[in-house]
DNA sequence: CAATTTAAGTCAGTAATGTTGACATATATG
DNA sequence: CATATATGTCAACATTACTGACTTAAATTG
């Protein structure tokens, strides 16, 4: 099967290959968003909702420019979003002492406790592929994975230190 | 600083890894899908269109049964998008002659065009990420993904052989 | 200091994508 | 014939995104 068809045309493999990619992104995905997104929908969040609290979980003190320049979206569409986690108490907005225009975000307690049952969430899906996969092949997967990214986006990954503030 | 880390917690590192490749796979997934979206739009459709137009053209002869099982979404949601697929033209629709409540779907010459020009927009980029990364590294990718994807489904991906009908 | 830029927020309208629930039709199967 | 299956449809609604226009407060710059 596969000799004929490299056969009849040699791109078949490599076109072949790209596609799977493609659906693998797709599928992967999808499957890696169905728990969190079963999870929020308890508390009338979806999945924007959950791409806020993990970054502020992430980084405390990022600030909504930070925010917006990670997700790619609108000042409005954030702001929806995060102005319903401020009021229902799951993120806090403070002013930067040093440039008061800027709103430093951090999640409180329950924004917290609720970060972490939807990252232990992924992190038993991440964990199980990763172990199943082992070592080197992980280390393929983040290697491909950046390549896909925007390179201005590459350096913010890889140096990620949460600074603690 | 790393050393630092890992004797206040051992466990940092792990949690770091796991919170990277969340990042990684939402950063890729943005990146991924922002040039086919913005191609959509000049059609005035969005990636709900993406996906039916791309596993239709993967799979001619796809029923909606199929459809409905690879994107895990109603098939009211899944019926607006391909009724209006169909009735522009990109998608045809055919009764299967052994059970004539299958409708068969196919892409026109408009749809495979349109199909052509998403996939070769990703493919670049896939293409580029997979030429920097290497062969290893694409197969690391690759077993990671897998892993990370439904039981049920990952035979699909890995099997996937277009038949042709 | 005045003018400008930057960070953030707000109001209004619109669109794409998804959901539930109820029901209809055609066809296949036991 | 009764039932199950595949598909389609109508209606109402929620979430997430968009554009455009404007405001406020604070920092920066000439």
């Amino acid at each position: 099967m596969v000799q004929l068809k490299s056969r009849v045309s040699p791109l078949f493999l490599r076109e072949e290959e790209l596609r799977q990619a493609m659906e693998l992104l797709f599928y992967a995905y999808r499957d890696f968003t169905a728990e969190p997104d079963s999870i929020l929908a308890k508390y009338g969040f979806g999945r924007a909702h959950h791409r806020v609290i993990y970054f502020v979980g992430r980084k405390p003190g990022t600030t909504v420019g930070e925010l917006l320049r990670i997700l790619k979206i609108t000042k409005q569409s954030l702001s929806r979003v995060l102005g319903q986690l401020v009021r229902e108490g799951f993120v806090t907005q403070e002013s930067d002492p040093r440039d008061r225009r800027r709103r430093r975000l951090r999640l409180t307690e329950k924004g917290a406790e609720l970060e972490r049952l939807l990252t232990e969430s992924q992190c038993r899906l991440v964990a199980s592929a990763y172990r199943e996969a082992g070592a080197q092949a992980v280390e393929g997967f983040r290697t491909v994975l950046l390549g896909l990214i925007n390179e201005e986006d590459r350096g913010a990954i890889v140096d990620a230190e949460p600074t603690g503030n």
